[in-house]
DNA sequence: CATGCATCTGTGAGCGTTCACAGTAGAGAA
DNA sequence: TTCTCTACTGTGAACGCTCACAGATGCATG
């Protein structure tokens, strides 16, 4: 060995059982909540286990309980997506520190290839993970379908489509954000709003588009097919469908654009077509990400609540763990004021 | 129960090898190498884990050998620094890529506070991992000595500053990219060459700011500090710098700016103030982020090989656990020119 | 005084592996 | 034939923990 310190044995149960005085069992109690253990005993593996620095071997413990007291957090999505998305970031991070407040550490897998969720898979069904954290958009993910029958607890992240199986999941209300968008659109004197939606085969897509119907029949607005832009998330779409739109409908005044990283394409094109935001036309975002904060103008958005849906994810999960049906959450958004509406 | 399929009992290795009608030792080489193994009874094996599912138990194993084959993923980075740079995507997305391809899971581990830190250093220093990879900028990081402490293999990406402790790492070649771009910004006619610097207790702080200092003066530049403006790496410091150097310095003709995302600050601050780039001043970013595609103008900078630092600090870190010494990897960097520069 | 109950404690078994070791069979050498 | 060597195989003993169970103690109840 050259490394400086050469790992000495760590202490087992066994040691701090000796050092206190007591057996295996009296200690074995002591880590597992502590019941049934008289108070001078209890001191006594305490101390012990200070004394010593004894930790647990969580291998020898998921042995013969059966569990790993760990969680998988799965992504399978298109790679290019993870790259640009920084909702992935935020609620990446807030799961892991939810689930560390909970000494539970948390298995990052990403299956892009077809290979990766087939590795992923086998490795979860194997029962390495307890449950499974899932970030997964595309209606009819196999995945899904494959966990669920696995008997693997689930919560995915926004409402499964087009499947069949009851899981669990944790959601922003798309559809209430995109009302709220719009309606402020109009309140503030729009009359002509286009949409740039996401893919239909997500959540986002379809229940914010459903949000923008809604919201101009109930403002007594026509319907319009041609100030419906299809986009796929990326800020390159964003551009795209800006362009068409401009194209289509010269006269729009508002579009209501359902991500934010799609909002920056926007805000550029419109930029290089020389149309003033706000003047000319009002853009309103989606997400609330870091990105709309550094825009110019800085973007009026819709805040999903990441923070939240992490910690409710983590929740549910332990929860559906620890024997509970599974269960559907819907968290409120927030409107976000900024310059581009 | 109420799930859709009850967790059958997963096959042990004692079922194969009675499927098999071998032993529990046969099945066990099989697993590990298949050595000392006749071609029939490993037939007889492989054909017995298919027809059963078998799945290692990877408790079990790691019980006996104390390995627990896995490795964690360590970010000891303030809050926002992880939530803005989209560098730790990449690095994270290609690590773990790297580790399914070994099967080796990775546990993703934040220590942004205090409490945390302490938590994941016990997790650790419990040998509940085999090795850790470890992003850490701050010098004297005690996080990095603990673990040398400990005896747990590290591999830091960049080089650990102020750190007595001889780790491996691996990091782009910061100062070699700084000079590329300076060169650069000389050789396309520029003169009054500024440079807003990363933090100083990081090595790319330091690295790229003595690339710059270098090159400044085998151009035969003065040297001058007024050009050099600090920053944090964020992008409102960006936009600070880029404003103090056009206070102290109105008659500048380039900026080398140390990272991407400091540099789209500094794009806005000289929109702002009405300096075209690069008609007026030419600006160089750092680390060719998803970022540079999308600003306006799109950003010359210098590439990091990130792709090639995931896997060289994998290799690395295997390497580390499999009892060789601890190496040092410099990656070379390239220059990546778009319209700012 | 026996009985019951609640609280506490120690003991053996077993979780699913690997590893060291003992053993078997067959080939080739003496 | 006998011995040695190599290729292969099976068997117990661990690894460090939890869990079920059997005892032991003290106290209230009949």
């Amino acid at each position: 060995m050259s490394t400086a310190a050469s790992r000495r044995r760590p202490a087992t149960i066994h040691d701090v059982a000796r050092e206190a005085g007591v057996s295996r069992g009296t200690v074995s109690r002591v880590l597992n909540g502590g019941h049934y253990v008289s108070p001078t005993a209890k001191a006594a593996v305490d101390a012990a286990i200070r004394r010593t620095g004894y930790v647990v071997n969580r291998h020898a413990r998921s042995l013969i309980t059966g569990k790993s007291d760990s969680v998988a957090f799965l992504l399978t999505e298109p790679q290019e997506r993870f790259f640009e998305d920084p909702n992935f970031n935020v609620l990446l991070r807030a799961c892991t520190q939810a689930l560390a407040a909970q000494d539970i550490p948390l298995l990052l897998m990403i299956a892009g290839t077809e290979d990766e969720r087939r590795r992923n898979l086998r490795y979860i069904e194997a029962g390495h993970v307890d449950g499974v954290l899932l970030v997964s958009s595309h209606s009819g993910d196999p995945v899904v379908a494959r966990l669920h029958e696995a008997g693997v607890p689930v919560v995915a992240c926004g409402k499964p489509l087009g499947q069949t199986a009851k899981i669990g999941y944790v959601a922003a209300d798309d559809r209430d954000g995109a009302r709220d968008m719009v309606r402020h659109l109009y309140a503030s004197g729009r009359r002509r709003i286009a949409t740039v939606t996401g893919p239909p085969d997500t959540p986002g897509g379809v229940e914010r588009l459903a949000g923008y119907r809604e919201t101009l029949a109930e403002c007594g607005l026509p319907a319009d097919e041609t100030l419906i832009a299809p986009g796929d998330y990326s800020r390159v779409s964003g551009e795209e469908a800006a362009r068409v739109l401009l194209e289509r409908a010269p006269d729009i005044d508002a579009v209501f654009v359902a991500s934010d990283l799609m909002a920056q394409g926007v805000l550029d094109a419109f930029a290089r077509a020389g149309r003033r935001v706000p003047e000319d036309i009002a853009v309103g975002g989606f997400d609330d990400s870091p990105a709309a904060l550094s825009t110019r103008p800085s973007l009026t958005t819709i805040r999903q609540p990441w923070d939240r849906i992490s910690t409710e994810m983590v929740r549910t999960l332990l929860a559906r763990i620890a024997g509970e049906e599974p269960a559907a959450v819907i968290l409120p958004t927030e409107l976000v004021r900024r310059e581009s509406a």
